[in-house]
This record gives C-alpha cells, structure tokens and sequence, in this order.
DNA sequence: TTCGATTTGTTGCTGGGCACAACATACGGG
DNA sequence: CCCGTATGTTGTGCCCAGCAACAAATCGAA
C-alpha cells in the first residue's frame, strides 16, 4: 500500500525498524483476527517473544488492537490471550463521484462497512461547483455518522471516473465530470487529509477476503469502457504514471469495428455496455438512460427472459472478454480474475464463458488452474475501497494513528 | 531482486535494520560510482552523516567499496572523497543452456563483463549427462578464469529455455531440451548455490543502465518463441508461479491461422522466427537450420538485399508486435520497451515499425511517449543477466558477502 | 596572506529497541 | 500432585542510529 503522504518513491529512504515491526505486528493481527496470540505474532515475524508482546501492547494502549480473552486450546500449556482488531478505534471515509451517483462510506479498522450512502443523480447535468458541495455535504453526514458510532475517521479517499495524479492529490482528467486539474480532496473536512485515485484501482481493494492474504488478481470494472485494477501481492500495482489496468482498448481484431480512440477492434467495441446494448438489438437511448445501473438491469432483465439477441450477446462478450482476460493472466502469470462492474450484475451469464475461455488459454491451467470470481460489491465498490484503502495505510503506519 | 536462497515470500519477517541500511548505502554507491561521498549518501538517504561513514566504512573494509581520491568541487568547504564499487571483489558466474549454445560468463560488482566464453552446439544432438557436463566444464573455465582475474565468485545463477521452479531451484519442464524436474544447478561448483531462471527473466536484467535507474520495462525476447521480462521499479516481476511474460500466445486475430498451442493468431504466428521466414518465402528447413543466429542472419541478409517478400515480412512482424506490446504497456502503465533476441538482429526493420505502433496506441502517449529501445546484448544477454542477478544479490544483502 | 565561512568526515556520548535468559503463570496428563 | 509444556513478563546487555562537538580541508574576501 501507498505509504499516505509520505513520499516512498523507491525503498532509497532510511527504516525506522520500530515502525516497521509495528506495521508487521498489526498486519498478522490483522491477516488472522481473534485467532492470532503474542507468540504466534512472534514466531511468525522471527521477532523474540518479549519485542512482539512489547509492540502489541503498544498497538493495544494506542486503541488499534484489543484482547479477546483466553483460547481454549488442545495442546498442554499456558492458554494464549487472542487478539483482535478493534472495531471503534479508526476508521476511512471513503467517497465516489460516479457519472451517475455519488457514494461515501466509512470503513472501519476490521474492514466492516460502518456507513453507507449512495445518491443517485446525474452529475452531468450540475454544474462543478455543485458537485464538489454534494460531496462536501455528503462527507460530513458520513463524518457524523462515524462519530455517533465511536469511530474516528483518521483519513479519507475519493475515487474519480478518470486520470488523476495521486502525488499532487489532483484530478487530471475526469472527461465524464468535466474536470481538469480539480484538486478536489480540498472540499474533504479539514482533519482528514484525501488519497485520490481511479475508480478501478479503488474498486480492486473492495474484495474483503483478498487483501489479506496477499492475493495477487485481476479485478475487472466494466462501466461505460472497460478497466482493470492489479493487484500482486496484496499491492495495488499502479504503474509508472498511475494509469494501469487500460484493458479496454486493448485489441482484440484489427479489422474489427471502428472505437472513438481511433483503433479498430478494441475489448469496448465488445464487451462495453454499448457494445453489449446494441448487439442485443436494445437501441441505445442516451437520453433516457440514467447511467449504469438502470441500463445494465435492462440487459439483465431481457437475459432472464431468455432473448435470444441478448443472450447471443453476452455470450459473446464473455467470449472476447474471457480471450482478453486470459491474455492478460499471461502476461502476468495470475491466477485470479474477480468480474466486477456490470459484468458482477451480468455474471450468470458472463462469468461462465469467461471461465471457460480463460481455463482453456491460461497457459498455466494444467499446473495451476484459475478462479474466476464474481465481485463481492457492486456500484459502492469503489467508495468501500477508496475508505479500505485510508485502513490500509493504518495498518501499514500505524505509528502515525499512535501519534494522535 | 530476490533475496537468495532466504524465502522472502512477503515483507511478513522482521527487519534488520544493518542488514538494510548496509544495502540502502551500498545501491546509492552502485548507482553514482565514483560520483557520490559519505555525505551524498547520508543526505539522500535520511541518515546521520555518522552513520553513512559506520556503513561506509564497513563496506570498504569488507571489500565492496574504496575510495578513489578527493573531488574538487566548485564550492567551498571541504572536498568529499569519492567512492565506488571496488571491481576486485565479488563477481557473479552466469551460465545460459539454450538449445544451440552454451554460454557462460562473469560480471563483476560494477557490473562490467569479465569473462565470456559461448559454445555453439546444438543440445538436442546430445544426452543430459553431456549437456550437464558442458556446464560442468564450462562453468570451471569460468572460475578459474575469475580467480586468475583476482575476483571471488560468490554466486552463480543458470538461465534455461523453459519453466523453472526456482524455490526448488529446479528446472520443471524445458521442452527443447527434454528436461523434466532437473536439479541443474548442482552441477555448479559447490562453492557457489545456484540461482535458476527463465532465460527471458534473465535477459531482462542484463540491460546496464537501465536497472540501477529503478527503471520500468518491458524486455521483449524473441526467439523461436516469443516472451517478454517485466522489470518493475528494478525488480524482475515474476508473476505468482514464475512464468510471467508470457506475451508469445496472445491472442492477434481470433480467425488467424492456428498455433501449436491449440489457439488461433497467437503473436507467434506473426511476429516469432518461423513465422517471419515462412512470410518471407524462405522455405523452413530444421535439418540444417542450426537454431536462432543462422536463421536470423539468413533473414537480416535478405533484407539487406531489399527482398520485397522479407522486408513485407518484417514489416508485418513488427506492426504486430508493436500492437500488442502497446497492449502490454496500456495494462502496465509502462513506458518503456527493450528489443532483444532476434528482433535486436532485425532491429533495423522492425523497431521502426513498433516505435510506430506504439506510439500511436499506447493511450498514455500525449502525456508521457514512450521510448523503443534495441537491446545491448545479443545472445549473450541471458548469461549477462543472469550473474547479473547473482551481483544484484550481492547488493541487495551485502552481509551475506561481508561475513565470508 | 589571513581569517571567516562552509562543507566533509570522525569521535564520544546517549538513548531506543531488540535479543536473551530467567521467571511467573496456567494449563494437560500421568 | 507433580512434571512437562506453552504463554507472557521482567531485567539485563548489546547493537546501532542520532546528536553534538571537533578536526580537516577548501573557497572567498579583506
């Protein structure tokens, strides 16, 4: 994880081992809560017995890390103290500016979803300055709401429809917004300072069970284009200049239909919901359509009513978007994919020709065969990984939550 | 880089921080040798001029670093003693068993190639036992070699043409060579544990300025396949089994001429060496064909003589090529791409081609364009790579080095 | 030339933090 | 009931980084 605002470029900076093992001690707490005792946390860092109790009773005092009593245990001796992450300590707000909603949540240091809020309105037809105030009044009802919960937010993450530059906290380009250049963490309440990224590299850190354990995958997020965030090892992996996981012009035949991008045949021209609405025959009304959720439900319903178009459809968007993924799993030896986006509302009828094509063109598949999952959350996944990732960087310094 | 023999699985272990402190130093060494000074050192790093000079100091005493005089500087006060990576200490034996070569050499801890030496044989006319002799002798020359150049051979590291289980350090499948769960490494000189590689992963880490530089790339190999080294902020990125860049069977047109692999259109069957001759008109010959170089340079002569048939091969070769490494770099967020094996050798008539490709599809083009660039080394490269690896092992941990 | 300013490198001191060992604690089992 | 076993705590010593003062070596200005 991104170390907040601390300028990690390469590891050319000194370690502060105290800090580290800090990190390292709430990390195994967090990876196994309840289950994990100061001698496991010892024996599975390396560190002595008395420098991990030392560091967990420094979590503890600090709010981050309780006891949970003693564990019965099968084998002879002294019985363990359990520990566990608290789930009143800190806690992320998390926000999305969608073309079509906008999210905030709030996350709390356990992972668990404390507060929720989606308002579905088309940002389109408002004007920056609204926007910018819906968030500000949405964050502070959030902010609220945490703190009549007992949970203090400690930082905060916006998640945009575009290019943003995480150093400088600014949004390059969000065309769908309107954007440029917006340093919009700015309307955030003041005593939370903002992470800003893409909606996709957000939506990837959603997965609850993944994180943990250092998964490395591929999570999909069709909307309106097609992207992708990876992650390897547990880390978002973000790119040179933040602007990984483009799969959506990636070329899947050079004589196919022309993309507005200038190519032909690109993975949109596909398996985008354009795509998809006009090969089942739905003709495309831009002017109604409220965004994602009401055009997908549409394809969904026809899909249930067994169209035949429809059904064509998707299967062959699942097709072209299983034959993508699968070159994609290649090139980075995955063996995950999770679909997310529109493609988590169309699973029953994606994910399995998804599956197939990537089981049959993984070249890994007969040594290692790879899952297909479908995303945990839909629309509100980004919010939820936008606030995960504020826990994130706790549990990845915790020194600086310790600090006050 | 890796850290050796010691199972880094996950930064899960406790820190140390000498240990770490020790390679922080030694790496700003490497990466301005002979142009930086204790003080450099200290200012970049964050640490105490003290302690710079204490590791600075056990570095020079442990042979790894010396002091090459005082640099007059243009400022007042006193001039800094420069230091540099000393080129008498610890050197890395590479070796490379492809299908018609054998090669070995040693790079010292600058980095500068000390001893080569390259068999050509064609491997598939002999017994393991023969090939693993080669070595064997191969890699004595090479110590002896290293001794009589006053260097230490502290490492060695065996690129292969297949799949490698490099915990294992054993080879899992190399198809040309009809190896099947070989141990190879230990037919290296006990004094030196094996490291073991794909010989793309190793060729990616031979280009020289590019590591030290925490650069970001995308090594493109082709030989009678095509694969591809995914270097990511200096560090080989190897996927969760070890088999990333695979790149050779992605997937060009869903409806072009079948692969071996049992798809259709893969890369290969544009852009790999058979291919190429095949569009060129040459008829395949793999009786006499003795493997890459023959067949490369028949290719390049015919281009030379503006053969139309082979100059629209290569022409199509590199478009294709070009197009989906711009699908690569599009995933990645990269902005870099190294031509190596056959396409270095056809660089002339197929870098132009992918510059071009690339840089009209790489969406990240109007704001940061990225740079095509013709590999160093030819065959040599996974060799190169590969002790390069072992120096890079050296830096990364120098007190396995400093206590014997 | 001389003296102050400036930067580099070294030395002695201090404190943080980890390992180690010994001990108290709390169970299971014969 | 006592022994074996595992957990957690306490006290001690050592490694190592930070700090400050000082010596060294140069530039620049008077």
């Amino acid at each position: 994880m991104h170390a907040g605002t601390v300028r990690r470029r390469h590891d050319t900076t000194a370690v502060n081992p105290r800090a580290t093992h800090l990190s390292l001690a709430l990390r195994h707490v967090a990876e196994a809560s309840g289950q994990i005792s100061r001698a496991d946390i010892a024996a599975r860092t390396g560190l002595n017995r008395s420098t991990a109790s030392s560091l967990i009773d420094e979590l503890i005092t600090g709010g981050l890390v309780k006891e949970t009593g003693a564990t019965p245990r099968a084998r002879a001796g002294r019985p363990a103290t359990a520990l566990a992450l608290r789930d009143d300590g800190p806690a992320g707000l998390g926000v999305d500016v969608n073309v079509d909603y906008t999210a905030v949540c709030v996350v709390d240091l356990t992972g668990a979803v404390r507060y929720k809020h989606v308002v579905a309105v088309d940002q389109r037809g408002h004007t920056m300055t609204e926007i910018l105030d819906r968030i500000n009044t949405l964050s502070r009802a959030a902010h609220a709401a945490a703190r009549a919960d007992e949970l203090t937010l400690c930082g905060s993450a916006i998640a945009v429809p575009g290019i943003v530059d995480r150093d400088r906290a600014t949004v390059t380009l969000a065309p769908n917004l309107g954007w440029r250049d917006l340093a919009v963490t700015e309307v955030l309440p003041a005593d939370v300072h903002g992470l800003l990224d893409n909606e996709a590299n957000f939506a990837a850190l959603s997965e609850p069970g993944l994180l943990h354990a250092r998964a490395s995958y591929l999570y999909v997020s069709g909307q309106i284009g097609v992207g992708a965030g990876i992650v390897l090892d547990g880390r978002l992996y973000r790119g040179t200049h933040g602007w990984s996981g483009e799969i959506g012009h990636l070329t899947v035949d050079r004589d196919g239909p022309p993309c507005p991008c200038g190519r032909r045949g690109c993975l949109e021209r596909y398996a985008g919901q354009e795509a998809i609405l006009r090969a089942a025959g739905v003709p495309s009304d831009p002017g109604t359509a409220l965004g994602v959720r009401p055009t997908v439900a549409l394809i969904a319903d026809r899909a249930r009513a067994n169209d035949p178009a429809t059904l064509a459809a998707l299967t062959r968007a699942g097709q072209v978007l299983g034959a993508t993924l699968a070159g994609c799993l290649n090139l980075l030896d995955l063996g995950h994919v999770v679909l997310g986006g529109i493609y988590r509302d169309l699973a029953p009828w994606i994910a399995p020709e998804v599956e197939r094509e990537v089981a049959t063109q993984f070249l890994g598949a007969p040594w290692a065969r790879p899952t297909v999952e479908v995303a945990t959350y839909g629309p509100e996944a980004p919010a939820i990984g936008a606030a995960r990732s504020v826990i994130h960087d706790v549990i990845g310094d915790p020194l600086r939550w310790l600090n006050h």
